[in-house]
DNA sequence: CCACGTTTAGAACAGTTGTTTGAAACTTAC
DNA sequence: GTAAGTTTCAAACAACTGTTCTAAACGTGG
């Protein structure tokens, strides 16, 4: 046996993420997943139950880490006596840099697959998920209260959504303009040249003064 | 017959548009289609050819359309001495919110249903319409260089990226912080709500001045 | 060596998929 | 009214879907 071989369940999270980011949960299946990780196709019922239950396993294993991560950072965060709407960006940024420069944990592939599971809006996220984080959105929403105190709470949601959209959809490569041309855009991939960008983006946008 | 009632192309189509909006390519069934559309199960592939020339014919039917609207408005701009970048963005925004807001059109549906397609990387995407509406990028290349000429190509593009993200997220209602929460964040989908939110913040974040 | 719980194996299940077929029904024009 | 062309219909096709089953193989402690 090769030693390096990771075991069964690891092989079939594996394949699954990659395969579920670019095929969907729909246009993925078992027998794929089973294949190209090389276990037997009754494998993935046997360590998970269901195909649903093996998506539910894909994402969560990599979500609590990268909201564990962005907690701690907005920990460090409130003791500062001095926090900045760029120190707060960058709470949510360096998670998702750290996730996107990290092979081991998939790279970027976890922000692709929240990406598609959210325009899916797949079961695993109305049912299970949307309601056991919500303390990330009201940690966020406070830090934001603080350091945007001219906002009205409903200026801020509203600046607060399209933050989160537009740093998301960076860290998914989601490259709009690729619907009317082949020629990409926006040069590189590279996690760090689109932080280098996103933030200063994002923070003016959000420190732009209300308007009354 | 009922004379209100469409003919079977344009059901097809219509009930294709939404299906593929709810369930994606490859969890939309052509029964689902048919039977929704109260037609026979081979009208698909007598009226289109296959499940692929389907969904290209209806991607096409809105995006047409919508491009040469984008243009139209590009052409007033750049005959006006003094374009803003305002004006510029609501170039693209003003479409987008004819669109949404007209309900023969299939109201919003067609926004989500280019960002479905753009996290699914359909086909029809990569390969038939990528190519044919470069125009459109090249447009907006060149306004946008016109009203911030301040920027070096590089920050320009990654702007305008950015920029194309969020707005395209915006209309097509993709909540990001739904991941986390199940209350919706940003209260109305109202498509007049949006802009009047989503137009201030683009604008700031694009007017901001470069980092040397 | 044996017995035990765990994992894997291949085969089969009923149901669904996109597509094709040939005949029926319909519309249109002469 | 009849012929030609267009559209609809039910039925069938092979291929694929998630899931289940039982037997075989495996690892482990006695």
């Amino acid at each position: 046996m090769d030693s390096t071989k990771p075991d069964t369940t690891s092989r079939i999270l594996d394949v699954s993420e990659r395969l579920f980011v670019e095929h969907g949960f729909e246009g993925t299946s078992l027998r794929m997943i089973t294949q190209q990780a090389g276990v037997n196709l009754a494998a993935v019922n046997y360590h998970f139950g269901s195909k649903d239950a093996l998506f539910e396993a894909v994402f969560l294993r990599r979500l609590a880490p990268l909201i564990t991560a962005c907690l701690t950072e907005l920990d460090v965060l409130e003791k500062s006596s001095t926090p900045t709407v760029e120190g707060l960006v960058m709470s949510f940024i360096r998670p998702c840099l750290m996730l996107s420069k990290d092979p081991s944990r998939g790279g970027a592939m976890f922000v692709r697959l929240m990406s598609r599971t959210l325009v899916e809006n797949h079961r695993v996220l109305r049912d299970t998920l949307s309601q056991q984080y919500s303390v990330f959105v009201d940690r966020y929403n406070a830090a934001f209260e603080r350091v945007l105190p001219g906002l009205s709470a409903d200026e801020r949601a509203w600046r607060m959504h399209f933050s989160f959209s537009v740093m998301f959809n960076a860290f998914a490569g989601n490259d709009v303009l690729k619907i009317f041309t082949r020629s990409q855009v926006v040069s590189a991939r590279d996690p760090d040249m689109i932080v280098k960008h996103l933030l200063p983006y994002v923070v003016s946008a959000l420190v732009a003064p209300a308007r009354g």
